[in-house]
DNA sequence: AAATATACATCGGTTTCTTATGTATTGATC
DNA sequence: GATCAATACATAAGAAACCGATGTATATTT
């Protein structure tokens, strides 16, 4: 199963900014496979979705990047600046919390109000 | 703390749906206040996001309506079609997956792959 | 040699939400 | 009894974010 499209929106950001922080750096492709493993195919980032997040990131100075080549293929490798790392650790708090927020409202069996 | 809106994108539908199977039938402004007070205020939908999707959805056949005036004072009640009865259960349990799966990606400290 | 995988990038269109605006009634406060 | 807040609907322009397609090129597998 793959989860509805509009489900994952909005979450993209974290993803990327929480596998950074466990992975020191990354480069966009290793990124849409590491997510594509780890959740069993369930999430998959498309590349459409993945590059200009980015870039994005990287102008807002959270992330910085460096270009490397294996053989004549290019990789260009992100890693958190300061920000970054703070604003990783932030968005993963406030996920943690909405999940709660969710769970308990998408729990409830009877009137609590 | 108020969830920031890229967040909840995506999660409106969910919410109207499992909320209207607990509830039986609710109106637009009821589920504001609803979401508000389950949410302890984090999170708060909006009218310009909340009707247009109410609307969608009775388009759809997914949900169904009755008015009713209080005084002079119109209420639009909804209702889960059989349809929405259905898409109500899909979407609460896609979500609860999807839940878990984030969690396992937000949580990971080592490289398990 | 052909197909698949790796690796980047951009762009048009769609969906979804935000912010603002508009109308009107009802209840509370002063 | 006037004013403000709450109740209750609705729409509409613009922004944000993503999808799907397309494009380029190299490397690996079959």
């Amino acid at each position: 199963m793959i989860y509805s499209s509009e489900l994952i929106k909005g979450t993209l950001k974290t993803i990327i900014l929480k596998l950074l922080r466990d992975q020191g750096r990354m480069y966009g492709y290793e990124i849409t496979q590491k997510v594509k493993d780890l959740t069993a195919g369930k999430i998959q980032l498309t590349e459409g979705a993945l590059y200009p997040s980015l870039h994005a990131l990287e102008a807002e100075g959270i992330l910085t990047t460096e270009t490397e080549y294996i053989g004549k293929r290019m990789r260009k490798y992100y890693s958190l600046s300061k920000a970054g790392s703070t604003l990783s650790q932030e968005k993963v708090s406030e996920f943690a919390d909405f999940i709660q927020t969710m769970k308990f409202l998408l729990d409830i069996k009877t009137d609590l109000a």
